[in-house]
DNA sequence: ATTAAGAAACTGACCGGTCATTTTTAAAAA
DNA sequence: TTTTTAAAAATGACCGGTCAGTTTCTTAAT
Protein backbone atom coordinates (compact mmCIF):
# COMPACT_ATOMS: atom_id res chain seq x y z
CA UNK A 1 0.00 0.00 0.00
CA UNK A 2 1.92 2.90 -1.37
CA UNK A 3 -0.26 5.72 -3.29
CA UNK A 4 2.25 7.28 -5.77
CA UNK A 5 -0.59 9.94 -6.09
CA UNK A 6 -3.84 10.91 -4.02
CA UNK A 7 -7.28 10.15 -5.26
CA UNK A 8 -7.42 13.65 -5.98
CA UNK A 9 -4.47 13.83 -8.03
CA UNK A 10 -5.33 10.74 -10.09
CA UNK A 11 -8.74 12.70 -10.35
CA UNK A 12 -7.12 15.77 -11.86
CA UNK A 13 -5.08 13.46 -14.09
CA UNK A 14 -8.17 11.79 -15.00
CA UNK A 15 -9.70 14.91 -15.76
CA UNK A 16 -6.66 16.40 -17.64
CA UNK A 17 -6.71 13.41 -19.96
CA UNK A 18 -10.37 14.37 -20.71
CA UNK A 19 -9.77 17.74 -21.59
CA UNK A 20 -6.86 16.26 -23.81
CA UNK A 21 -8.82 14.37 -25.46
CA UNK A 22 -11.27 16.81 -25.61
CA UNK A 23 -8.84 19.33 -27.97
CA UNK A 24 -7.87 16.37 -30.45
CA UNK A 25 -11.57 15.41 -30.42
CA UNK A 26 -12.70 18.78 -31.36
CA UNK A 27 -10.27 19.91 -33.79
CA UNK A 28 -9.97 16.70 -35.26
CA UNK A 29 -13.01 14.67 -34.83
CA UNK A 30 -13.29 11.31 -32.74
CA UNK A 31 -12.09 8.63 -35.39
CA UNK A 32 -9.37 11.01 -36.63
CA UNK A 33 -7.95 11.27 -33.10
CA UNK A 34 -5.61 8.86 -31.83
CA UNK A 35 -4.47 7.71 -28.51
CA UNK A 36 -1.12 8.97 -29.63
CA UNK A 37 -2.26 12.43 -30.18
CA UNK A 38 -4.09 12.68 -26.79
CA UNK A 39 -1.10 11.28 -25.18
CA UNK A 40 1.13 13.95 -27.14
CA UNK A 41 -1.02 16.57 -25.72
CA UNK A 42 -1.47 15.48 -22.09
CA UNK A 43 2.13 14.91 -22.18
CA UNK A 44 1.97 11.34 -20.64
CA UNK A 45 2.85 7.52 -22.34
CA UNK A 46 0.39 5.77 -23.94
CA UNK A 47 0.42 3.01 -21.71
CA UNK A 48 -0.49 5.02 -18.73
CA UNK A 49 -3.87 6.20 -20.59
CA UNK A 50 -4.82 2.61 -19.41
CA UNK A 51 -4.14 2.91 -15.93
CA UNK A 52 -7.47 5.48 -16.53
CA UNK A 53 -9.40 4.57 -18.67
CA UNK A 54 -10.71 1.16 -20.55
CA UNK A 55 -10.77 2.21 -23.92
CA UNK A 56 -10.77 5.02 -26.36
CA UNK A 57 -14.56 4.43 -26.40
CA UNK A 58 -14.63 4.74 -22.74
CA UNK A 59 -12.26 8.28 -22.71
CA UNK A 60 -15.21 8.99 -25.27
CA UNK A 61 -17.90 8.17 -22.40
CA UNK A 62 -16.61 9.82 -19.04
CA UNK A 63 -15.89 12.68 -21.47
CA UNK A 64 -19.22 13.00 -22.49
CA UNK A 65 -20.83 12.56 -18.56
CA UNK A 66 -18.41 14.76 -17.24
CA UNK A 67 -19.62 17.83 -20.02
CA UNK A 68 -22.68 16.72 -19.06
CA UNK A 69 -22.90 17.38 -15.76
CA UNK A 70 -20.24 20.48 -15.91
CA UNK A 71 -22.90 22.22 -18.37
CA UNK A 72 -26.31 20.93 -16.49
CA UNK A 73 -24.72 22.04 -13.02
CA UNK A 74 -23.08 25.67 -14.72
CA UNK A 75 -26.39 25.85 -16.06
CA UNK A 76 -29.11 25.76 -12.80
CA UNK A 77 -26.55 27.82 -11.27
CA UNK A 78 -27.04 30.64 -13.63
CA UNK A 79 -30.63 30.58 -14.00
CA UNK A 80 -31.69 29.90 -9.75
CA UNK A 81 -30.09 33.69 -9.84
CA UNK A 82 -32.85 34.82 -12.45
CA UNK A 83 -36.24 35.42 -11.14
CA UNK A 84 -38.46 35.73 -14.15
CA UNK A 85 -39.00 32.81 -16.40
CA UNK A 86 -39.33 34.93 -19.53
CA UNK A 87 -35.82 36.37 -18.46
CA UNK A 88 -34.68 32.62 -17.60
CA UNK A 89 -35.54 31.51 -21.25
CA UNK A 90 -33.84 34.31 -22.50
CA UNK A 91 -30.97 33.46 -20.87
CA UNK A 92 -30.50 30.29 -21.49
CA UNK A 93 -30.38 30.53 -25.50
CA UNK A 94 -28.08 33.03 -24.77
CA UNK A 95 -25.71 30.63 -22.72
CA UNK A 96 -25.82 28.07 -25.22
CA UNK A 97 -25.29 29.79 -28.42
CA UNK A 98 -21.45 29.15 -28.82
CA UNK A 99 -20.07 32.67 -30.21
CA UNK A 100 -16.94 31.69 -28.89
CA UNK A 101 -14.29 29.70 -31.49
CA UNK A 102 -13.65 27.55 -27.81
CA UNK A 103 -17.32 26.53 -27.81
CA UNK A 104 -17.66 25.80 -31.40
CA UNK A 105 -15.20 23.53 -31.22
CA UNK A 106 -16.47 21.43 -28.45
CA UNK A 107 -19.97 21.54 -30.15
CA UNK A 108 -18.20 19.00 -33.10
CA UNK A 109 -17.41 16.87 -30.02
CA UNK A 110 -21.26 17.34 -29.00
CA UNK A 111 -22.25 16.58 -32.32
CA UNK A 112 -20.22 13.38 -32.70
CA UNK A 113 -21.39 12.14 -29.40
CA UNK A 114 -25.12 12.33 -30.86
CA UNK A 115 -24.47 10.82 -34.10
CA UNK A 116 -22.02 8.02 -32.92
CA UNK A 117 -24.87 7.16 -29.97
CA UNK A 118 -26.80 5.54 -32.75
CA UNK A 119 -24.54 2.76 -32.31
CA UNK A 120 -24.33 2.96 -28.51
CA UNK A 121 -26.53 2.08 -26.27
CA UNK A 122 -24.29 3.42 -23.27
CA UNK A 123 -24.35 6.94 -24.99
CA UNK A 124 -27.55 7.13 -26.33
CA UNK A 125 -28.36 6.49 -22.49
CA UNK A 126 -26.29 9.52 -21.28
CA UNK A 127 -27.67 11.77 -24.24
CA UNK A 128 -31.40 10.88 -23.52
CA UNK A 129 -30.99 11.44 -20.04
CA UNK A 130 -29.13 15.01 -20.67
CA UNK A 131 -32.16 15.77 -22.98
CA UNK A 132 -35.06 15.01 -20.35
CA UNK A 133 -33.62 16.78 -17.91
CA UNK A 134 -33.75 19.97 -20.22
CA UNK A 135 -37.05 19.52 -21.10
CA UNK A 136 -37.96 19.08 -17.27
CA UNK A 137 -36.53 21.75 -16.45
CA UNK A 138 -38.06 23.83 -19.78
CA UNK A 139 -41.41 22.88 -18.47
CA UNK A 140 -41.02 23.95 -14.95
CA UNK A 141 -40.00 27.21 -15.94
CA UNK A 142 -43.15 27.43 -18.38
CA UNK A 143 -45.25 25.88 -15.92
CA UNK A 144 -44.05 28.95 -13.16
CA UNK A 145 -44.71 31.88 -16.17
CA UNK A 146 -47.79 30.81 -16.75
CA UNK A 147 -48.76 30.27 -12.61
CA UNK A 148 -47.27 34.11 -12.15
CA UNK A 149 -49.57 35.44 -15.16
CA UNK A 150 -46.35 36.03 -17.13
CA UNK A 151 -46.87 33.85 -20.07
CA UNK A 152 -51.05 33.65 -21.33
CA UNK A 153 -53.56 31.51 -19.22
CA UNK A 154 -53.86 29.08 -22.49
CA UNK A 155 -50.69 28.47 -23.67
CA UNK A 156 -49.84 24.84 -23.54
CA UNK A 157 -46.82 23.68 -21.58
CA UNK A 158 -46.12 20.70 -24.03
CA UNK A 159 -46.31 22.87 -27.40
CA UNK A 160 -44.74 25.78 -25.79
CA UNK A 161 -41.46 23.62 -24.48
CA UNK A 162 -41.24 21.93 -28.11
CA UNK A 163 -41.31 25.74 -29.59
CA UNK A 164 -38.85 26.70 -27.18
CA UNK A 165 -36.29 23.80 -28.24
CA UNK A 166 -36.96 24.04 -32.28
CA UNK A 167 -36.39 27.88 -31.74
CA UNK A 168 -33.17 27.07 -29.47
CA UNK A 169 -31.78 24.15 -31.57
CA UNK A 170 -32.23 26.13 -34.79
CA UNK A 171 -30.45 28.97 -33.31
CA UNK A 172 -27.81 26.94 -32.43
CA UNK A 173 -27.46 25.30 -35.31
CA UNK A 174 -26.78 28.59 -36.94
CA UNK A 175 -24.71 29.73 -34.80
CA UNK A 176 -22.37 26.60 -35.20
CA UNK A 177 -22.35 26.62 -38.82
CA UNK A 178 -22.56 30.57 -39.21
CA UNK A 179 -20.24 32.68 -40.16
CA UNK A 180 -21.62 36.47 -39.45
CA UNK A 181 -21.67 36.72 -35.60
CA UNK A 182 -23.26 40.43 -36.17
CA UNK A 183 -26.09 38.66 -38.42
CA UNK A 184 -26.56 36.26 -36.06
CA UNK A 185 -26.98 38.57 -33.04
CA UNK A 186 -29.87 40.41 -34.24
CA UNK A 187 -31.39 37.38 -35.89
CA UNK A 188 -31.69 36.43 -32.32
CA UNK A 189 -33.38 39.55 -30.43
CA UNK A 190 -36.19 38.81 -33.89
CA UNK A 191 -36.53 35.44 -32.99
CA UNK A 192 -36.98 36.24 -28.99
CA UNK A 193 -39.72 38.64 -30.08
CA UNK A 194 -41.50 36.10 -31.60
CA UNK A 195 -41.43 33.86 -28.79
CA UNK A 196 -42.08 36.08 -26.81
CA UNK A 197 -45.14 37.60 -28.42
CA UNK A 198 -46.16 33.56 -28.44
CA UNK A 199 -46.21 32.77 -25.00
CA UNK A 200 -47.71 36.20 -23.83
CA UNK B 1 -16.02 -12.86 -66.12
CA UNK B 2 -14.70 -9.56 -66.74
CA UNK B 3 -17.37 -7.93 -69.26
CA UNK B 4 -16.57 -4.74 -71.29
CA UNK B 5 -18.94 -2.32 -70.78
CA UNK B 6 -20.68 0.80 -72.41
CA UNK B 7 -20.72 4.21 -70.72
CA UNK B 8 -24.11 4.49 -69.76
CA UNK B 9 -23.68 0.77 -67.99
CA UNK B 10 -20.41 2.28 -66.16
CA UNK B 11 -22.30 5.42 -65.40
CA UNK B 12 -24.99 2.60 -63.74
CA UNK B 13 -22.11 1.22 -62.13
CA UNK B 14 -20.88 4.23 -60.32
CA UNK B 15 -24.47 5.22 -59.13
CA UNK B 16 -25.18 1.66 -57.82
CA UNK B 17 -21.95 2.10 -56.13
CA UNK B 18 -22.81 5.34 -54.89
CA UNK B 19 -26.47 3.93 -53.66
CA UNK B 20 -24.37 0.79 -51.81
CA UNK B 21 -22.04 3.68 -49.83
CA UNK B 22 -25.01 5.64 -48.93
CA UNK B 23 -26.47 2.48 -47.65
CA UNK B 24 -23.49 1.83 -45.66
CA UNK B 25 -22.18 5.37 -44.84
CA UNK B 26 -25.84 5.71 -43.35
CA UNK B 27 -26.10 2.71 -41.07
CA UNK B 28 -22.49 2.73 -40.05
CA UNK B 29 -21.03 6.33 -40.27
CA UNK B 30 -18.34 6.88 -42.77
CA UNK B 31 -15.16 6.16 -41.05
CA UNK B 32 -17.14 2.90 -39.18
CA UNK B 33 -17.79 1.84 -42.82
CA UNK B 34 -15.00 0.42 -45.30
CA UNK B 35 -14.45 -0.69 -49.03
CA UNK B 36 -14.94 -3.93 -47.72
CA UNK B 37 -18.68 -3.45 -46.56
CA UNK B 38 -19.91 -1.27 -49.60
CA UNK B 39 -18.83 -4.03 -52.20
CA UNK B 40 -20.06 -6.47 -50.27
CA UNK B 41 -23.53 -4.53 -50.59
CA UNK B 42 -22.78 -3.59 -53.94
CA UNK B 43 -22.17 -7.20 -55.24
CA UNK B 44 -18.53 -5.92 -56.64
CA UNK B 45 -14.79 -6.68 -55.98
CA UNK B 46 -12.62 -4.44 -53.62
CA UNK B 47 -10.07 -3.49 -56.55
CA UNK B 48 -12.78 -2.22 -58.94
CA UNK B 49 -13.96 0.25 -57.53
CA UNK B 50 -11.05 1.59 -58.15
CA UNK B 51 -12.11 1.79 -61.79
CA UNK B 52 -14.28 4.09 -60.94
CA UNK B 53 -13.54 6.34 -57.43
CA UNK B 54 -10.52 7.58 -56.48
CA UNK B 55 -10.54 6.62 -52.98
CA UNK B 56 -12.97 6.50 -50.25
CA UNK B 57 -13.33 10.27 -49.86
CA UNK B 58 -13.64 10.76 -53.23
CA UNK B 59 -16.81 8.57 -53.00
CA UNK B 60 -17.97 10.66 -50.10
CA UNK B 61 -17.57 13.75 -52.34
CA UNK B 62 -19.57 12.14 -55.38
CA UNK B 63 -22.34 10.81 -53.23
CA UNK B 64 -22.81 14.35 -51.58
CA UNK B 65 -22.92 15.87 -55.20
CA UNK B 66 -24.98 13.67 -56.00
CA UNK B 67 -27.57 14.08 -53.63
CA UNK B 68 -27.09 18.00 -53.36
CA UNK B 69 -28.59 17.89 -56.86
CA UNK B 70 -31.64 15.59 -56.68
CA UNK B 71 -32.86 16.50 -53.77
CA UNK B 72 -32.39 20.52 -54.87
CA UNK B 73 -34.36 19.51 -58.58
CA UNK B 74 -37.21 17.30 -56.58
CA UNK B 75 -37.54 20.58 -54.62
CA UNK B 76 -37.99 22.77 -57.31
CA UNK B 77 -40.11 20.87 -59.05
CA UNK B 78 -42.28 20.41 -56.17
CA UNK B 79 -42.15 24.13 -55.54
CA UNK B 80 -42.97 25.25 -59.19
CA UNK B 81 -46.14 23.70 -58.77
CA UNK B 82 -47.24 25.85 -55.89
CA UNK B 83 -48.57 28.94 -56.82
CA UNK B 84 -49.21 30.51 -53.02
CA UNK B 85 -45.86 31.75 -51.03
CA UNK B 86 -47.10 30.55 -47.56
CA UNK B 87 -47.84 27.06 -49.15
CA UNK B 88 -44.20 26.90 -50.86
CA UNK B 89 -42.77 27.78 -47.48
CA UNK B 90 -45.21 25.25 -45.73
CA UNK B 91 -44.71 22.36 -48.42
CA UNK B 92 -40.48 22.88 -48.06
CA UNK B 93 -40.75 21.84 -44.37
CA UNK B 94 -42.23 19.19 -44.97
CA UNK B 95 -40.84 17.97 -47.88
CA UNK B 96 -37.10 18.25 -45.39
CA UNK B 97 -38.61 16.29 -42.81
CA UNK B 98 -37.12 12.92 -42.06
CA UNK B 99 -40.85 10.93 -41.05
CA UNK B 100 -39.39 8.06 -42.73
CA UNK B 101 -36.50 5.86 -40.92
CA UNK B 102 -35.03 5.52 -44.55
CA UNK B 103 -34.67 9.46 -44.88
CA UNK B 104 -33.21 9.53 -41.37
CA UNK B 105 -30.37 7.48 -42.13
CA UNK B 106 -30.03 9.78 -45.10
CA UNK B 107 -29.62 12.84 -42.51
CA UNK B 108 -26.71 10.42 -40.61
CA UNK B 109 -24.67 11.03 -43.39
CA UNK B 110 -25.95 14.80 -44.00
CA UNK B 111 -24.41 15.50 -40.76
CA UNK B 112 -21.32 13.71 -41.10
CA UNK B 113 -20.82 15.58 -44.54
CA UNK B 114 -20.86 18.48 -42.96
CA UNK B 115 -18.89 17.68 -39.61
CA UNK B 116 -15.93 16.58 -41.50
CA UNK B 117 -16.10 19.77 -43.95
CA UNK B 118 -14.19 21.27 -41.24
CA UNK B 119 -11.63 19.69 -42.26
CA UNK B 120 -12.30 19.33 -46.06
CA UNK B 121 -12.09 23.03 -48.31
CA UNK B 122 -13.66 20.65 -50.99
CA UNK B 123 -16.61 19.59 -48.85
CA UNK B 124 -17.09 22.81 -47.36
CA UNK B 125 -17.66 24.47 -50.87
CA UNK B 126 -20.10 22.15 -51.90
CA UNK B 127 -21.92 22.29 -48.38
CA UNK B 128 -21.63 25.87 -48.58
CA UNK B 129 -22.89 26.37 -52.76
CA UNK B 130 -25.88 24.53 -51.37
CA UNK B 131 -26.55 26.67 -48.14
CA UNK B 132 -26.57 29.53 -50.78
CA UNK B 133 -29.10 28.15 -53.55
CA UNK B 134 -31.10 27.64 -50.44
CA UNK B 135 -31.41 30.83 -49.18
CA UNK B 136 -31.56 32.40 -52.18
CA UNK B 137 -34.91 30.54 -52.60
CA UNK B 138 -36.01 31.41 -49.45
CA UNK B 139 -35.75 34.95 -50.22
CA UNK B 140 -36.91 34.98 -53.53
CA UNK B 141 -39.88 33.75 -51.86
CA UNK B 142 -40.31 35.74 -49.13
CA UNK B 143 -40.16 38.87 -51.75
CA UNK B 144 -42.65 37.18 -53.93
CA UNK B 145 -44.76 36.87 -50.99
CA UNK B 146 -44.80 40.39 -49.96
CA UNK B 147 -45.29 41.84 -53.63
CA UNK B 148 -48.58 39.40 -53.64
CA UNK B 149 -49.95 41.50 -50.48
CA UNK B 150 -49.68 37.81 -48.82
CA UNK B 151 -47.31 38.59 -46.63
CA UNK B 152 -47.08 41.62 -44.60
CA UNK B 153 -45.72 45.00 -45.90
CA UNK B 154 -42.99 45.95 -43.37
CA UNK B 155 -41.83 42.41 -43.31
CA UNK B 156 -37.56 42.60 -43.38
CA UNK B 157 -36.71 39.84 -45.80
CA UNK B 158 -33.60 38.69 -44.44
CA UNK B 159 -35.06 38.53 -40.89
CA UNK B 160 -37.88 36.38 -42.45
CA UNK B 161 -35.95 34.02 -44.38
CA UNK B 162 -32.87 33.39 -41.16
CA UNK B 163 -36.35 32.93 -38.87
CA UNK B 164 -37.77 30.22 -41.60
CA UNK B 165 -34.22 28.60 -41.47
CA UNK B 166 -34.09 28.18 -37.52
CA UNK B 167 -37.69 27.34 -37.53
CA UNK B 168 -37.02 24.80 -40.60
CA UNK B 169 -33.70 23.50 -38.96
CA UNK B 170 -34.78 23.07 -35.39
CA UNK B 171 -37.69 20.93 -36.66
CA UNK B 172 -35.76 18.88 -38.64
CA UNK B 173 -32.99 18.57 -35.78
CA UNK B 174 -35.69 17.43 -33.77
CA UNK B 175 -37.48 15.32 -36.56
CA UNK B 176 -33.55 13.43 -36.64
CA UNK B 177 -33.23 12.98 -33.42
CA UNK B 178 -36.66 12.83 -32.10
CA UNK B 179 -38.98 10.11 -30.89
CA UNK B 180 -42.51 10.35 -31.07
CA UNK B 181 -43.89 11.07 -34.41
CA UNK B 182 -47.39 11.73 -33.14
CA UNK B 183 -45.84 14.91 -31.00
CA UNK B 184 -43.62 15.88 -33.82
CA UNK B 185 -46.75 16.56 -36.25
CA UNK B 186 -48.51 18.53 -33.85
CA UNK B 187 -45.32 20.77 -32.95
CA UNK B 188 -44.70 21.25 -36.49
CA UNK B 189 -48.55 22.31 -37.14
CA UNK B 190 -47.61 24.84 -33.82
CA UNK B 191 -44.93 26.15 -35.45
CA UNK B 192 -46.18 26.70 -38.64
CA UNK B 193 -48.98 28.70 -36.97
CA UNK B 194 -46.47 31.01 -35.07
CA UNK B 195 -44.46 31.30 -38.64
CA UNK B 196 -47.89 32.52 -40.99
CA UNK B 197 -48.61 34.94 -38.29
CA UNK B 198 -45.12 36.11 -37.71
CA UNK B 199 -45.33 37.06 -41.72
CA UNK B 200 -48.71 37.78 -42.35
C1' DA C 1 17.59 9.93 9.74
C1' DT C 2 18.60 6.39 6.61
C1' DT C 3 17.51 2.97 3.76
C1' DA C 4 15.53 -1.08 1.82
C1' DA C 5 11.26 -3.07 0.17
C1' DG C 6 7.67 -2.94 -2.61
C1' DA C 7 3.76 -1.07 -4.77
C1' DA C 8 1.91 2.33 -7.84
C1' DA C 9 2.55 4.75 -11.95
C1' DC C 10 4.84 5.37 -16.16
C1' DT C 11 7.24 4.27 -20.48
C1' DG C 12 7.63 3.05 -25.24
C1' DA C 13 8.70 -0.71 -28.17
C1' DC C 14 5.98 -4.03 -30.03
C1' DC C 15 2.13 -7.09 -31.63
C1' DG C 16 -1.94 -8.37 -34.02
C1' DG C 17 -5.18 -6.97 -36.79
C1' DT C 18 -7.51 -3.89 -39.99
C1' DC C 19 -8.10 -1.47 -44.01
C1' DA C 20 -7.28 1.59 -48.00
C1' DT C 21 -4.84 1.17 -51.97
C1' DT C 22 -1.87 -1.28 -55.56
C1' DT C 23 -0.52 -4.99 -58.30
C1' DT C 24 -1.29 -9.09 -60.59
C1' DT C 25 -4.00 -12.25 -62.97
C1' DA C 26 -7.82 -13.75 -65.69
C1' DA C 27 -11.42 -13.42 -68.77
C1' DA C 28 -14.47 -11.41 -72.02
C1' DA C 29 -15.26 -8.42 -75.79
C1' DA C 30 -13.63 -6.26 -80.03
C1' DT D 1 -4.51 -10.27 -80.63
C1' DT D 2 -5.46 -6.30 -78.08
C1' DT D 3 -8.07 -3.83 -74.91
C1' DT D 4 -10.95 -3.33 -71.14
C1' DT D 5 -12.79 -4.67 -66.94
C1' DA D 6 -13.26 -7.51 -62.84
C1' DA D 7 -11.47 -10.55 -59.19
C1' DA D 8 -8.00 -11.92 -56.19
C1' DA D 9 -3.97 -11.42 -53.88
C1' DA D 10 -0.44 -8.54 -52.05
C1' DT D 11 1.24 -4.49 -49.76
C1' DG D 12 2.17 -1.55 -46.24
C1' DA D 13 0.72 2.14 -43.26
C1' DC D 14 -1.61 2.77 -39.21
C1' DC D 15 -3.54 2.21 -34.68
C1' DG D 16 -5.53 0.40 -30.43
C1' DG D 17 -4.04 -2.05 -26.92
C1' DT D 18 -0.28 -4.87 -24.21
C1' DC D 19 3.53 -5.80 -21.46
C1' DA D 20 8.15 -6.22 -19.56
C1' DG D 21 10.99 -3.27 -17.69
C1' DT D 22 11.91 1.33 -15.24
C1' DT D 23 11.12 5.12 -12.26
C1' DT D 24 9.17 7.31 -8.34
C1' DC D 25 7.22 7.51 -4.19
C1' DT D 26 5.57 5.67 0.63
C1' DT D 27 6.27 3.04 4.44
C1' DA D 28 8.47 1.11 8.12
C1' DA D 29 12.34 -1.20 10.10
C1' DT D 30 16.72 -0.11 11.57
Amino acid sequence: MAPRISEEAKKARRDHLLEAALECFSSKGYYASTIDDIVRYANLSKGSVYNYFESKEDIFIHLLEKKRTESMEHLKEKLDKIDSPTKKLQHWIHEDIPYSQDKKKFMRVHIEFWLYSADSPKLKEILSKRFDAMVDMTKAIITEGKKRGEFRQDLDVEQATAMFWSLHDGIWLHAVIGYDVKKLESHIREMENVFITYIQ
